[in-house]
DNA sequence: GCTGTCGTTCAGCTGTCGGTCAACTTTCAA
DNA sequence: TTGAAAGTTGACCGACAGCTGAACGACAGC
């Protein structure tokens, strides 16, 4: 990845080390692929006693844990997790219709959780600010920045120079990943496969759409007057980026 | 977390050092994952005996200890801890319709209780309160301000400008960890797990309600005369945040 | 026991968001 | 030069998140 010197976070010097749990092998592979793309090491648990086992010899940082699993439920596997003595911050998943009031208090410790079926760069966002938290006090905020654009992620603020922008949630997670991976060259099936839940099966313009709205704000919706230089670059044919020079 | 300089209240150098005793093993983690999460050292204990080690051992500066025990029950933990000599200021924890009398006598020494099941937000508050007492006469006053909003956290005084405001109980939690938290967004989610008591089913609107009435009451009924800017802020589809300008 | 306060549930309303569709523009190759 | 493919954007609309009035039950103070 090389070009992420822009993201003035902190950087763990090792590899981040990952345990997904998830019956269900697809998606659990997904998160674990994803993740070593990202330079993580990670493994996979596809049951309650496999999860357990693998926390065991394997330490992870940090575990993606599903609620629903064939032998020993999420709840159960965190019980004994914690009865083993480790603190290991975990990130829930859980269907969306499924116990929602057992949800509640997943968030206490600086845990957190997910709903099936998620989009693979919000569980992302989340592992990383989880990690970063859990890092300990004065840990350092996660702030992106492209040329005069920045994204603060705790407060979600968004700004092209001085003036405070405002994204709908869609806008903000296409921009964040096109801010995270800048200046490489990303194509739309990449978008929409990282932004979009998995599974989203229209395909059609919506990632031209976002990215057309994207622009209007960001650039000012006059190109004349109030508009600034485009940050957002159509490569034709490939997809698109954002990077301060035209490419 | 940084943008904390708002806290105007006694900051510690060093971490402070927590000890939780409780037979529950969740929670008693619970409690030490809450604490790690705002940068405390947190050690647990599951009986009395091994509440006493870990004291002699690990030296805390407080400890959160509940009544109800296996072996030797909290007044035995106490009295012994006394006895040892260690002044330690100490937070009980006790059934709702337990001893409520005894406990009385208890709290004399600047040392506080309270009943289960507790919101984790009370309980760090409570902790933070009893820490800044026991750090000495002349104390300094735990402030919280953003913008002309501004709490005070020992005599519950919330003003809008001069003016005073009258806050219910939840609604004065919900705020304080609106503006603890200020200005990171914080999801619905998790102000329901740290201010309503663990354990808490209600998944409803109680969050959006409580907003709902605070701003009334920060900003004035009516949106033009009296009305001064809004300050808690809705980020749809994620959550709510305390700041001046707009988000 | 009565009364007022507080927290919660419920239901209706409203505005926003995100997606589809289609018309329009730009680019490029023949 | 011209036609087709790729990309852009305006118009539209269904779904739903969020807001709030009303009503109710629990509870504390008198």
């Amino acid at each position: 990845m090389g070009a992420r010197s822009h993201v003035k976070h902190y950087e763990r010097v090792e590899k981040v080390r990952l345990l997904v749990v998830d019956d269900d092998p697809p998606i659990a592979d997904l998160v674990a692929t994803v993740a070593r793309y990202e330079g993580w090491d990670a493994v996979t648990a596809y049951s309650g006693e496999e999860a357990l086992r693998q926390a065991a010899e394997f330490h992870p940082d940090i575990v993606v844990l599903d609620l629903m699993l064939p032998d020993l439920d999420g709840f159960g596997v965190l019980d004994r997790l914690r009865l083993s003595g480790t603190m290991v911050p975990v990130v829930f998943l859980t269907a969306r219709d499924g116990v929602a009031d057992r949800i509640a208090g997943l968030t206490r410790g600086g845990d957190d959780y997910l709903v099936k079926p998620f989009a693979v760069e919000e569980l992302m966002a989340r592992l990383r600010t989880v990690l970063r938290r859990s890092a300990g006090p004065g840990f350092q905020r996660s702030v992106l920045q492209v040329a005069d654009l920045t994204m603060d992620e705790d407060t979600r603020e968004v700004r092209r120079g001085e003036k405070l922008l405002t994204l709908t949630p869609t806008e903000y997670e296409v921009l964040r990943y096109l801010m995270r991976k800048s200046p490489t060259v990303l194509t739309k099936a990449q978008i929409l496969d990282h932004v979009w839940e998995y599974g989203f099966g229209g395909r059609s313009n919506v990632v031209e759409l976002v990215v057309s709205r994207l622009r209007r704000k960001l650039d000012g919706p006059d190109e004349g007057a109030d508009g600034r230089a485009p940050l957002i670059h159509t490569v034709r044919g490939v997809g698109y980026v954002v990077r301060q020079v035209a490419g």
